[in-house]
DNA sequence: AATTATTTGCAACATTGTTGCATGTGAGTA
DNA sequence: TACTCACATGCAACAATGTTGCAAATAATT
């Protein structure tokens, strides 16, 4: 709801602004992720494309939402749960991407497997996509 | 060697080009991924950007080499082993990127762990995509 | 050497991302 | 409530990245 929002959008100092509202809005209604394309399409393009290109920054910044890398040049993004702050990310579950309708599910209960690093590497960030076939499309 | 690389395209059925020796060569050469801007700096410019783009196309096609995916929107490329073929990709190891110097890894020994999916989930593809520091910049 | 299939470069275009700056708006304060 | 100021937004202009069609060039085949 409206007020939870504004809840998550001052708890990260950020004024309340109907882009920002709208676009939070949209990750909590979407089951799966969303790329910056997704956006501009379900705001019907109501807001500079600058505009979200900056939102989606800042609530990265914020650790409101997380990127997903993918192999298609199309960086997603989804909701961080709430252990995440300014700088500090704490999203080590695993991500699928269906090759058919292109949902990006965040698998919250799949963590991510330690790696075994060679000697002199220093992990900073791990990232898991895999890519099939999901439940609605099979 | 020129040999071996004209062997690598005759292999996968594509005639042996001026464009396509060059960017093989570039990958024997290079010790980490390449990406396309990479690529279109260290052949100066001499082939035409559309070319790189379907060259690199084509070598991912012919399983020749593979994608890694990244968190800033720019995939990078890297030698498949002998394994991969026209359609049939091998390449199940952990790829590291440094956020120090950006070159990318294919960290060939450390292979991917078995990720097990929700129920009604089929894996096609799996990448672990590890960044931080590398160990020529810590 | 001639033929044919493939590859390349160019042009034109589409999409995606970045930056500076003037204007508008939200949040705090009087 | 009205005022102020910092911040957010939109616009314009630009840069970078990616795509497509087509004619010319070149590699492979005969
Ligand atoms: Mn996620
Ligand atoms: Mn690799
Ligand atoms: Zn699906
Ligand atoms: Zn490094």
């Amino acid at each position: 709801m409206k007020n939870e929002i504004a809840e998550i959008l001052k708890r990260s100092q950020l004024s309340v602004t109907g882009s920002r509202t709208k676009i939070l809005e949209l990750f909590q209604e979407s089951n799966g992720a969303l790329a910056h394309a997704d956006i501009e399409k379900k705001t019907d393009e109501s807001y500079d494309r600058v505009t979200i290109y900056r939102t989606l920054q800042t609530f990265v910044e914020k650790g409101i939402i997380h990127t997903i890398p993918t192999a298609d040049n199309s960086i997603r993004y989804a909701l961080c749960k709430d252990e995440c702050s300014t700088g500090h990310h704490h999203d080590n579950h695993v991500h699928f991407i269906c090759d058919e309708c292109g949902t990006t599910y965040c698998l919250d209960n799949i963590t991510v497997p330690e790696i075994a690093l060679p000697e002199g590497f220093t992990q900073k960030r791990a990232d898991v996509i895999v890519s099939g076939i999901c439940k609605n499309c099979e």
